[in-house]
Parts: C-alpha cells; structure tokens; sequence
RNA sequence: GCGCCCGUAGCUCAGCUGGAUAGAGCGUGAGCCUCCGGAGCUCAAGGUCAGAGGUUCGAAUCCUCUCGGGCGCACCA
C-alpha cells in the first residue's frame, strides 16, 4: 500500500527532475526519522546537490514549486538540509487501506515455478536446533514468496545413502548386531536412540581405525542398493525420516516432495549429468597424482576459485562412486529441467505428501522443472555450492546457474551455559560448535517439549479454569510462537549462540510478544461486538472523518502497517528474513505502547472512537498476516 | 597461506541499498492494574559504533590496512 505509493512518488520526482535540470535520477525514498517532519522523504536535492553545484534547499524548493503531487498527498516541505518531505491525508488512506488486499496484485509477472529445498537433515539421527534454523527460514521463504505471489515447490533432500547413514547401520550391524525385526520393533523415539547410537560408533572407530572398512562396505551396499545392509539403511532411513517430519509439523512445516539420494543413484540420475560433462570437457579422468583414477573438475583458472591448495575436485572417486557434488550436479539439473530424466513418485506413508521412487504411481503431480531454485544450506557448505554452480555453468547452462541461489545462512552453536548445562567444558566464555558425530547438541523435540511445558504452567497461572487438550493446543501455540522466533529474529549472517535461558524467555523480543498483542487487539474487538458496537467498519465513513482525530501515535501504527508487503518483498528478495520477524516486533512494540492511551469501548467521542478501532483492525491485520508468515499460530486466548 | 562471516550499551541484537538527535530486548534502579488482558507499559542510568587512514557537503554504513573472534578450503556431507 505504502510501497505504490513510493514508487508513485520515485517516478514522479524522477520526470520533475528532468524536465527541470536534463538529468537522469532515480529519487530513493525513505521514512523520516520523526513523524512531525512527514510521512516519507526524498532526499534526491542532497544527492544532486553535487551534480548541479548549488545547495541542496534551493533544489528542493525548485522542485516542489508546481509539482503535482500524486493522489493522497495533502501535503510537502522542504525540511532539514534539503529533504523533500511528504504529509498523507491521513483519513483517507487509512480509508483506502481498510478496503485494500494486503499484497495487492503481484507487482512483477511472477515468473515460473520456484524450488525451494531446505530441512536436509541426514537421517541418522534426531533433529537438533542447527537443523530447527534451516527449516524455519526455509519455511518463512516458502510463505512469503507465495504471499507475493510465486508457485512454490518444497523439497526436502534426504541423503539416505550417505556416510552418516551407513555408521549407524555399521552401529546395528557390527557394533550391537541387532537383528532387522529387532530394529523395527525398536520404541520410539527411534531417532533419540540413534543420536547416542551414532556417536557411540564414532568412539568405537576412534579405537581401531580398521573398523573403518565396515563404512566403506556398508557405503557401497547403500549405494548399490542391495544386500542386508542395504534394509537396514533403508528401514533406518525411513523411521528417521518418519520421526524428522513429526517435529517440523509440531512447528508447522511441511514439504511437497521428498527427494532420496537412493533414487538419483537406483535412475543414474548421475550418468546422465556425466555424459555431458565429460562431452562438455568439464570432467577430466586423472592418470597419476594424488586423484589418480579419479574423475575431477578442475577449478583453476577462475577468479572465483583462486588461491586454492588443490585446484581440483573431485567428482567420481577412484572406485567408482560419486561425491555429493556429482550427485548435486545432476540433482539440480533435474530442478532445472535440464537433464532430460524424471523420478517416480508415490504418496509417502498415507499422507498428503510425495515422495520420489525408481518406479512410481502413474499419476502424480509435476515436479522440478523450476526457473528458479533456493537452497537453504549453512554457511560452512558455501564452497561446494559454488562448485555446483560453476558446474550448471561449464555445462553452458549460465542462466540456470544464475538462478540457482544458496540461501547461506550462518549455524547454530551452543552458548557456555548451555553447552555446560550438556556436561560439555566450553573454553573460557566461548561458544560451542554442536557436533553430531561427537552427541553434542540440543535436540529440537527436547527443546520443544520444554518450551510446551512452560508455556503450559504460564497459561495455567493466568487461566484456571483451562485444562486437557485445549491448554495442550494453547501451549504447543506459544511453543511454536517462541522458537520460530527464535531462530528468524536475528539476520542469517549471524552465529547463534542458542541458550536455554533466553529461548524459554516469553517476555520482550520473542513470539509469545506478538501473539500477546494480537490477543489483546482480538478482544478489544470481541467486546465491541458484545456491546452490540462491531460489524463491518464503514471506510467511506472513516475517509470523512477529521484528520485532527488521527494522532500521531495513532498514524504511526498505520502507517507501519502499511508497509506489510514492502518489508515481505525486501526480505524475499535480499533474503534477509530477519526483517519480517523484526517488522512484526515493530507494530507489536507500537500498538502495546499506545493501546491504554486510545480507549474504544470506553470513549464517548463516536468519531474517534471510530478511528481507533480503524486503526487497531488494520494493525490487527497487518500482525495477523506478518505472523502468518512467520508460522506463528494465532491462539484465542493465553 | 587463501576465501567467507562477525566486531555497535554490562549481555543478546537492530540500524531500512551514505542522510535528520545511533535504537530495541535482557539485566540494573524507580514507578504503573476499582478503567477494552501486567506474557504489558512509563521513566532513569548505560556508547571512543574494535582501531587507524581515506572518499564525501555528510560515514556505524563505502574503500584500504591493522587487531580480535567464528567458519570453510577431503576420494565426508
């Protein structure tokens, strides 16, 4: 809403300034820093100021001498070192946007389908925080794009044949031989007995290096795909897998397709990509050498890649096999719909969701052949997804290469009171790497359980009477509103040094904040209707009344939410999700500070008791719709 | 050695593609519930924006260097 508004004004300026001074200029537009200097500022004289040698405040009253000003402005001035700044009409865009949708139409023809792959966790092993980071940005992606608009296909790669699958395989087989039936009728939760598991086999190599080839056997069983240790990946995998996509539906994430490394293996996905690299040239067999035997992708020679100690890397190891970089060339192909092969698919268990398969149900949904793909992969995998890219585009495929985004974010770590509070010695006030391998880490249903569990004594303090399974509801609600927040409220670029004390903190910045705001404007409403004053509220009405009745604060809080599908876009498209989490903290911070002083149900001025309720459903809607995106449910009361 | 990220209040972090008086939360101190929900609000204290140069009318923001911290640079992913 506010955003047309700017672009209005952008362009607006923009002719003025060249039918004024012949130059070419693209006006930026900001929010002043006081409301008493405007609603929006241009400070284009300072920036041309330069240019045209003279002081920036001649310039702007230049430009503000018979500039017909777009539909909805009642007011400029010239403020300050020479800014252009803006005044609304304030009853009649609160007006226009009661009656508006909060995303508009789509600003930009949308472009074709996007793959947005993220969660990605082995399964080997329980789900912890790290994994809990990249699941809900990549969920956040996935709902703001499609708020602006874009079809969205979620993936979730599940590396069943890898080396972290084959320990705890090793794990079941060799180190506690544990028969097939006996792993199957396992108690859950299955994943948590493999989280020890798995380390426990990393220790057990630690003291003889030659157990070693049992992961080099099972490796090969998994790849091929046949033999006994071959089930037991497979039912491993499958149980993990069952058990990672319970703790991400606790938070409300799910995905379209489930994507197997087996099957891009069983399809020799691989081969296909193979052929053209090789024919391409990309690929080089070595003869002698360290990579001898070895098919490699020579990196050397590219401003992107220099420097490095081995210039090469390799894609096919000398038995054979194919590193995960092989394996993503081919698998982004396929995003793409460059690779001319497809999987099968069928449902996964009886829900809603598809899986790929070597041979599938004969009717299914299209997947992949996407224009653009989004990889929500930590920070530390930033150099193979760079290979990968190069790869698209040795191959010639320079546009796939430049639509296909790692989506780099930074990981989880342990704070010292945290990693201290796990029995592990942190050095002097540092933070913790979590270590799979070592047993290291919090575990998402562990730290879920505990936020449901306090979230639930905090209700029960307020609420006697709630009890069973709607104080159950209520709890997962606000458990969900706290670690989603979490882990969206700081900029991705950022190490979180996770600490328990500060996730468990309902209080200031954190999503039972929102939520608290949003139930309280909710019930404002209620009463309203209960005293026979709500229904629909009249924008024509609200359009007339008198702007003295829009205090500032009140205008404030408007005019923030006003710039809901701004914030949505910016954070879509530098991928800086933090903004939206940060976006809602801001109407939720404005709307507390001010509600008291604005009474509705208790004032007697109908006009502006009018225009409060006005504001209040807009910032309702706005946090509403912002919490939406973040997953963060809407609880009736708390 | 090379590359990426970070350094802003005691702690955790914002600071909108250079702009107006650097802001929140936690913590500390003092207040606010006969009045639409106190998971809230108000006020106070708290800053060499790591350091040094440079560009600019203007730098926390851009450039260079230095110093700290984190992470990468496998025939693991």
């Amino acid at each position: 809403m506010l955003g047309s508004l700017r672009r209005e004004l952008a362009r607006g300026l923009g002719e003025e300034i060249r039918r004024k001074f012949g130059v070419e200029h693209l006006p930026v537009v900001e929010t002043p820093p006081r409301r008493s200097l405007g609603d929006l500022a241009l400070p284009a004289p300072l920036h041309l100021a330069r240019q045209l040698g003279r002081k920036p405040r001649d310039i702007a009253q230049e430009l503000a001498a018979g500039w017909t000003l777009p539909d909805g402005v009642c007011e400029l001035r010239v403020e300050g070192a020479g800014y252009l700044n803006v005044f609304l009409d304030r009853p009649r865009f609160a007006a226009a946007l009661l009656t508006a949708e909060p995303f508009g139409p789509p600003r930009e023809a949308p472009g074709g389908k996007a793959i947005v792959e993220h969660t990605n966790i082995n399964p080997n092993k329980a789900a912890h925080i790290g994994h809990l980071r990249n699941a809900v940005l990549g969920d956040l992606l996935v709902r703001c794009l499609r708020a602006l608009g874009r079809q969205v296909e979620v993936q979730n790669y599940i590396d069943d044949t890898g080396v972290q699958v084959a320990d705890v395989v090793v794990g079941f087989c060799d180190l506690e031989p544990t028969s097939y039936a006996d792993v199957k009728a396992l108690p859950e939760p299955f994943d948590y007995y493999c989280w020890d598991l798995y380390a426990r086999v990393g220790r057990w190599y630690e003291q003889d290096a030659a157990r070693l080839e049992l992961r080099r056997k099972t490796l090969h069983e998994l790849e091929r795909g046949q033999g006994e240790r071959a089930e037991m990946g497979r039912l491993i995998s499958h149980r993990i897998v069952a058990r990672h996509l319970r703790t991400m539906a606790r938070l409300g994430i799910g995905y379209d397709l489930l994507t197997h490394e087996s099957h891009i293996l069983a399809l020799h996905f691989f081969s296909v990509a193979n052929e053209q690299l090789v024919a391409r040239g990309v690929l080089r067999l070595e003869s002698e050498g360290k990579n001898a035997g070895c098919w490699v992708m020579p990196l050397e020679g590219t401003a992107e890649f220099a420097g490095l100690e081995d210039p090469d890397k390799v894609i096919v190891r000398s038995d054979g096999t194919i590193t995960y970089v092989g394996k993503d060339i081919a698998y982004q192909l396929w995003k793409f719909g460059l690779l001319g092969k497809d999987f099968g698919y069928r449902y996964w268990m009886d829900q809603a969701l598809w899986m790929t398969a070597v041979e599938g149900a004969s009717d299914h949904p299209a997947f992949g052949g996407a224009t653009d793909v989004v990889n929500v992969i930590d920070a530390r995998q930033s150099y193979l997804q760079k290979i990968v890219r190069a790869g698209l585009a040795a191959l010639g495929h320079d546009e796939a290469a430049r639509r296909s985004i790692h989506f780099a974010y930074e990981m989880v770590s342990l704070s010292p009171a945290t990693a201290r509070l796990l029995g592990v010695e942190s050095e002097d006030g540092k933070a913790q790497e979590m270590s799979g391998r070592k047993g290291i880490g919090v575990k998402a249903d562990d730290l879920l359980d505990r936020l449901e569990e306090k979230a639930r004594d905090e209700i029960a303090a307020r609420n006697r009477d709630l009890e069973g399974p709607e104080l159950a509801d209520l709890a997962r609600k606000i458990a969900t509103a706290a670690v989603r927040f979490f882990m969206v409220k700081t900029s991705t670029t950022r190490v979180i040094a996770f600490d328990f004390e500060e996730a468990l903190d309902f209080e200031g910045d954190s999503g039972p904040y929102l939520q608290y705001a949003l139930v309280r404007a909710r019930a404002i409403e209620r009463k309203l209707a209960e005293a026979g004053r709500g229904g629909n509220l009249d924008a024509t009405a609200i359009a007339g009344q008198r702007p003295e009745l829009w205090s500032d604060d009140l205008w404030d809080l408007v005019h923030a939410s006003a710039s809901l599908a701004d914030t949505v876009e910016r954070a879509a498209t530098t991928l800086e999700l933090s903004l939206v989490a940060r976006h809602a903290l801001e109407l939720a911070q404005r709307f507390n500070a001010l509600y008291h002083h604005h009474p509705v149900l208790h004032e007697e001025d109908a006009e502006l008791a009018a225009v409060r309720r006005a504001a209040f459903a807009l910032f309702a809607r706005a946090l509403a719709t912002l919490c939406d995106l973040l997953g963060i449910p809407e609880p009736a009361r708390m």
